[in-house]
DNA sequence: ATGAATAATGATAACGCTAACATCATATCA
DNA sequence: TGATATGATGTTAGCGTTATCATTATTCAT
């Protein structure tokens, strides 16, 4: 199908073929107009004819666009940040962009300017920061991205910074407030880890409801996402001794960790300890018992940070603002009230 | 820290800063020899002064190489492939190469040669294939991707292409004779689709492992991979009045959503059924109970196709092979010998 | 019929970099 | 001492596009 001897195909090669001149097929490849049907036509049989591709490193150098945004994430394997990439990718496609991926070890200064060279700020239109954890400030980001415009994913609520967010702190509350309203009086919690602002947001408000409804916080450990280290959680707040009767945990994998202890201990769920998880992954319908939890739409946040992040590549005097989504409730069978 | 009025920094800049002609600051930058120490070092104290970056289209333009490799996934929120993504982009950073990603919702010839295009096969130095399902053909690839380099993961197994793949006719063998071995001589098994090689060969394993035991297959039922049709999958064993006492199933997800399902149906496990999955997800050791799996190692899969596909770049003429990974068993007590 | 608009094309110069060659010291050897 | 190697630099010419300007043919109103 393709010549033996690999010979770079121009827009040269096809101007030859069509008989024009190489500035006209620019003009067909980018639909621009002042092009007759006859030799448009022409051209792109020429096209077709050689298998010619545009190459992108020429068109970028000469155009100063990429086509092209940068995606920086911080631990991509879990389930969200995995849904937003596929969600970001297929956005950016949709919009014709491609997309860089780039992770970080760590959100910190150093690690983070690191990525941004690496997937060449120069040649990139514009940066995603999928940045869930403390570390690095807007401020600094300003400073790494220079003239390129970013969008923040998933970070601090409420900061005035480019970025898409889902409103943790509600979904938190209203986790918290149905445990409440079955009746529970001692609440106790497994965080993620707190340099996460999710998990920042989320234990904070998980506190502040149960002042708000007059109760004393339960007991609170804080966990690392992973099953396993909400297993051992619920292991050490068993451990203490603690008699709570309902479970708030930072997302559900670690809940799945905590139902295991809690089995293991003798304590049944829902009807001895009532749990609520957090994210709503697929499998949280087939725990024993099902999840009630809460349900964050990752997908809507890629593509939105996207689409926000291209009308910055567009228009970039667009006014900066964070866009919040709220999270929704799931009642399934792991909560119930108190007996 | 930048300019305000955004004027890109050249390797002119910096060399009209060091004075020096650009050629040298080029030198310095590509770490080429004949450069005394005392011009280097200006052209460092410029490079830092101006916070120079090296133009990556121009850079790539001029060398016909853009360190950069395309990978183009299907179905990347699954575990597996979000495990691979994330080690495939890690070791690529490690070897100075840049991941651009693109997905496909088919492997159709179609839609993967648009992926590649997308991807701009000539803007990307090797390709790497995430193909996981029965789709194009390898000639279709070698088409499609002409003179570029390419890779495919977790393809078909002993199949003379350049590919890194496991084999998991192995692990479901290993899986179905773990079940034989405790003295199970009814064992079902819930597959994945069938489109997916790995699907596929884990069915045909398990199906010939019973058959070399003298043992009749059990019934079998096609799932997609998730938790959901996991669960339907054992229902509809379970109505079919099958009355089998192993499980084998393609994957932990699946494992999960039939363990709620025979729990539903008043079956222990594994005290009436025993189980097995496949993947050995974080969360299967905290399943209730804890699932007894094969664990297959994405993390390696990544690595491997990684470093194949640069050695290919990088000597083009190297033989085409097929890297062949094991999987290993993990028994957990979600298995034992039927009463 | 004339000038002005407009459609269709071509020519030329960037874009920022590196490869390849050219140059000029300086060091090395017979 | 002259010939030769070699270290350190500069010059020139692309890489494959697109932007910009220039040119020609055509249409249309006056």
């Amino acid at each position: 199908m393709d010549k033996p001897n690999t010979k770079r195909i121009t827009l040269n090669d096809v101007a030859l073929l069509a008989g024009v001149s190489s500035q006209t097929v620019s003009r067909v490849v980018n639909n621009h107009p002042y092009v007759s049907e006859d030799t448009r036509r022409r051209v792109l049989t020429a096209i077709r004819k050689l298998n010619y591709h545009p190459n992108r490193a020429a068109r970028s150098l000469a155009t100063r666009r990429s086509c092209t945004i940068g995606v920086i994430g911080y631990d991509i394997t879990f389930y969200g940040p995995a849904q937003m990439v596929t969600h970001i990718e297929q956005t950016a496609k949709r919009r014709g962009y491609t997309v860089i991926l780039a992770t970080v070890d760590s959100m910190t200064l150093d690690e983070v300017s690191q990525a941004v060279v690496g997937v060449g700020a120069n040649a990139v239109d514009g940066l995603l920061f999928i940045s869930p954890v403390v570390g690095v400030t807007y401020n600094d980001l300003v400073n790494v991205c220079g003239s390129v415009p970013f969008v923040q994913i998933d970070t601090e609520l409420f900061a005035n910074v480019p970025s898409v967010v889902i409103d943790q702190r509600y979904g938190s509350q209203i986790a918290t407030q149905h445990l409440i309203d079955l009746g529970h009086r001692v609440i106790a919690e497994i965080s993620g880890p707190l340099t996460w602002y999710g998990a920042q947001a989320r234990h904070t408000s998980w506190r502040d409801t149960l002042l708000a409804a007059g109760l004393e916080p339960g007991p609170s450990v804080e966990g690392d996402w992973t099953a396993r280290s909400g297993y051992e959680a619920a292991k050490r707040l068993l451990a203490q001794g603690a008699r709570f009767t309902g479970l708030v945990v930072g997302n559900d994998q670690m809940a799945l960790g905590a139902l295991s202890a809690l089995h293991e201990h003798g304590l049944r769920v829902p009807e001895d300890v009532s749990v609520v998880g957090f994210d709503d992954v697929p499998e949280a319908a087939y725990f024993s018992p099902p999840l009630t939890t809460v349900r964050q739409n990752f997908a809507a946040l890629g593509e939105q940070s996207v689409e926000y992040l291209i009308t910055l590549v567009e228009k970039p005097d667009t006014p900066v603002h964070q866009r919040v989504l709220y999270p929704q409730f799931i009642e399934r069978q792991s909560t119930r009230p108190p007996r």
